[in-house]
DNA sequence: CGCGTGTTTGAAGGCGCTCAACCGCTGTGG
DNA sequence: CCACAGCGGTTGAGCGCCTTCAAACACGCG
């Protein structure tokens, strides 16, 4: 476990060093001194699954940045019917700037790491540095697509397409080359049946016996409920509807 | 007709004195001086519905101000079910900056105006004025909203209440302030059957007999298959599902 | 051991799709 | 002037996928 040496390296405070928001992350577009006066403001959250992080038309006065674990953005029409419409993983940037009220819900999926800090200092780095903006709209931009993308799964594509395109995007996330390869790629799950369902519209039961029907039929192999093993990326895609 | 009387009008170039785009749109953020610059390398084209602006994997080298008449961003699965993902008004911008080749189809579905300029110039834009940057920010970050409201739609609601969250949302596009006040109020459906279908994740059937459906029950009148009179959104929102 | 939570499996029903015919309007050409 | 084709939209009948409701199962924990 070697530290990366980067130029000026000592001006850094030391929480951020090996962080990961600072090499893939917003953090990334700080000057050291920034780095400095954003870690004095900032602080460093362990949450459990299920912990709510912010809820719908609460006020929003803190961002984070995701260390560690899966954030999930829900929607609930007034019935209780529910809607994941939006993932998050390390090293996103979470929160909605511009708005003083949240209109989704945002839980942990995982276990999760956070560093936080006030919404007044998210301001002052917006004026300060443009390339803490353009990380930003880059990551809305990228969210965006994502969505888009997701609208189509949604509205166009059969249960059985929508649990396969589930796998795929969860294992692009977690073993990005083996998905690239088509090759095989084993992980865990980072949401429970229910949530899945939620994320896909769909119910438990139809989700339950999609991945069931993938098991049977050669595709994926299943083990402890969240344990998957994709034994073959290209012929998962190839059910994924594209 | 009066034109608003700026600071400084004189120095605004002729074409974007009445503009949308410079009162409510991305040019807002830019300088006299800048306007001259933008306006030199600009173009304005008007656009016949059905015409495509960008399509799936092209490259992507202009942007555009949208004047007048709605856009419609399209994807389609390899066996040709297709999803509309998005829908652009004026004055929204047009295009995804940071990206060389296009994940969408975007088509004008209306008689359409558009502003037109090169990516060279957008680029330097963003360097050079970061008031600019932030609108585009804004506009994704709100994009990203209604994409996240949208996929509740798509993935929880009834073919019914889908069709009432359509209605309620091209109404509060064009007749805002009788939206917000529960009242009457008419349009012109800026979509095709077929269009809503897409948009919906649905078929053009169930659609018709959605909106049947809700005449015959005195929520909406229809004349002109394009032509619908929203007789009182309170009562068509309260079928939208909310 | 019993309880709780998350998951699987089964049976039955309904919502939205598919397939097909028809309607109303527009433009075109004999 | 009428016939006809083309297009967008409506309406009807039947079916299939996914939901609903219900029960059983697996695992962990007091």
């Amino acid at each position: 476990m070697n530290l990366r040496q980067d130029i000026h390296n000592s001006d850094i405070p030391v929480l951020c060093q090996a962080c990961e928001a600072r090499h893939r992350g917003l953090c990334g577009a700080l000057e050291p001194k920034q780095l400095v006066a954003l870690s004095r403001t900032s602080s460093r959250h362990r949450i459990h699954p299920g912990a709510e992080l912010i809820g719908d038309s609460e006020n929003i006065d803190s961002f984070s940045n995701i260390l560690s674990g899966v954030v999930k953005l829900t929607k609930t029409l007034s019935d209780g019917r529910q809607q994941i419409v939006g993932l998050q993983f390390a090293p996103d940037f979470l929160g909605r700037p511009f708005r003083s009220e949240s209109v989704i819900n945002a839980q942990a999926a995982t276990e999760l790491s956070l560093c936080s800090f006030p919404k007044s200092v998210l301001e002052r780095m917006i004026h300060e540095s443009p390339g803490f903006e353009r990380r930003l709209l880059r990551q809305a931009l990228n969210e965006l697509d994502e969505a888009r993308d997701w609208m189509v799964t949604l509205g166009r594509k059969t249960a059985g397409e929508k649990v396969a395109s589930f796998l795929v995007r969860i294992a692009r996330n977690i073993d990005p080359e083996a998905a690239a390869n088509g090759a095989s790629a084993t992980f865990d799950l980072p949401l429970t049946r229910a949530d899945i369902a939620d994320f896909l519209g769909l119910t438990i039961e139809t989700v339950s016996r999609q991945l069931t029907k993938l098991r049977t039929e050669g595709v994926i192999g299943i083990e402890n409920n969240r344990r998957v093993n994709v034994h073959n990326m290209e012929r998962l895609e190839a059910r994924s509807g594209r």
